[in-house]
DNA sequence: ATAGATTTATGATTTTGGTCATATTTCATT
DNA sequence: AATGAAATATGACCAAAATCATAAATCTAT
């Protein structure tokens, strides 16, 4: 099992601010777990005792609506903490996160880090950086929800995946996403998510791979009205 | 001028957990202000500098977007901080807050409050868990937008208003919002809002005096499908 | 009190997107 | 390699909501 101290993940999130002395503490009580692709990390309602850092894949943390679709609000990967929103308030998850490929996790008992918390300020200060950023990107999803078409959100989704998670060497999307989970982070119907990619390509913006998407004018996407 | 250590306001949010020390030290370079019904107190990109303690009355957050309209993300009541988000990041403000109706606030410069951020843990703490809190309403938010329509996100809406902010002796919403803000807080438009509104007159969920609304059948609308 | 402006209200029409049906393609498993 | 299942794709139709037009009510300032 690898050490906190040395890992090089910890250098993407709030873990940084985190004393030697304090990393090597939670090396010792930390647990590796590894999930396959479609495993449930957790659901809602879960009661999550901790947090997992994510050193390896990617996941999504969706929210089953109550018409039965399931919308994700956040990709999360290599790098991200799992888990601190409900960490700090103490309630249960309020989101599932669900694996979209393998993934390796590590996960931090509670107990462990909530003591940092109160004590390293900077810690503490960095992860509120974290949560303020989350809100931001928050805010301005529920604006571009309420106001923009699903063609519009899907070009922006697409750009975002693009510019945020990378390409693969061919130029498609590193993030291999179904159709389905388009939808789900568009707010769609599947349907209306694929008659919208297939109109994309019809217009050239992007190719399709398989299910893999190569975007061929961001220009273009970003123009999307 | 108030001092801080004796406002009552406090006790409703973060500022609870400064010292009577660190309280006497804010009173001394805080500003109060009022301002009037419809007057911006800032607009997105505003570097802000400080927060505002809000000690009387009501002010929405919204984004203006790209099609023209102006979402409303949050409303903002007595005794809510305003303006941490952008304090913590130290970017400029993502929101406009407006005033809906007459407000006294007080302005904490940054400087002041930054350090009490870095050096009291349980102040940070505090702040981070109103963050969290909203960080979660702000994905019922997103889920809600995704899924629901504009007739059970208006309910919901009207309800909310209701249960978190209270009603006049009358038993309308203490709370006075334009047709157009309840339009750009569900996401729709004027004339839908309206419709929809007088939709749930019709079926006698509500009934309306003037633009003051009052709920008949708070079940009813819970169960608007 | 009155004119003008703003807000609320409602109807008609169009657009967007959802639902249902049905191919077609891709993928996993034997 | 063959088969069945799942994902992708497309058409037809329907429902929700946007837009445009216009009227009625309310507020504001002289």
């Amino acid at each position: 099992m690898g050490k906190c101290e040395q890992c090089i993940i910890k250098q993407f999130n709030a873990l940084k601010s985190l004393s030697k002395e304090e990393l090597v503490r939670i090396s010792g009580c930390k647990t590796s777990m590894t999930v396959k692709k479609g495993d449930v990390i957790f659901e809602e309602g879960d009661s999550i005792n901790g947090v997992y850092c994510v050193k390896d894949g990617i996941c999504k943390l969706s929210k089953l609506s109550s018409n039965g679709k399931d919308q994700i609000v956040k990709i999360v990967v290599k790098g991200d903490l799992l888990g601190q929103r409900s960490l700090i308030t103490g309630e249960t998850a309020n989101l599932q996160a669900t694996a979209l490929n393998d993934m390796e996790l590590c996960f931090i008992p509670k107990n462990e880090i909530v003591n940092d918390l109160l004590n390293n300020s900077k810690f503490s200060f960095d992860v509120l950086k974290e949560m303020a950023h989350d809100l931001k990107k928050a805010d301005d999803i529920i604006v571009n929800m309420a106001q923009k078409t699903v063609r519009q959100r899907l070009a922006e989704t697409i750009i975002y995946i693009h510019d945020n998670f990378g390409t693969n060497p061919d130029g498609t999307l590193s993030v291999l996403l179904s159709r389905e989970d388009f939808a789900n982070i568009v707010g769609t119907a599947v349907e209306s998510a694929i008659r919208v990619l297939s109109q994309f390509k019809k217009e050239g913006l992007i190719t399709t791979i398989g299910k893999r998407i190569k975007i061929n004018n961001v220009e273009g996407l970003k123009r999307v009205e």
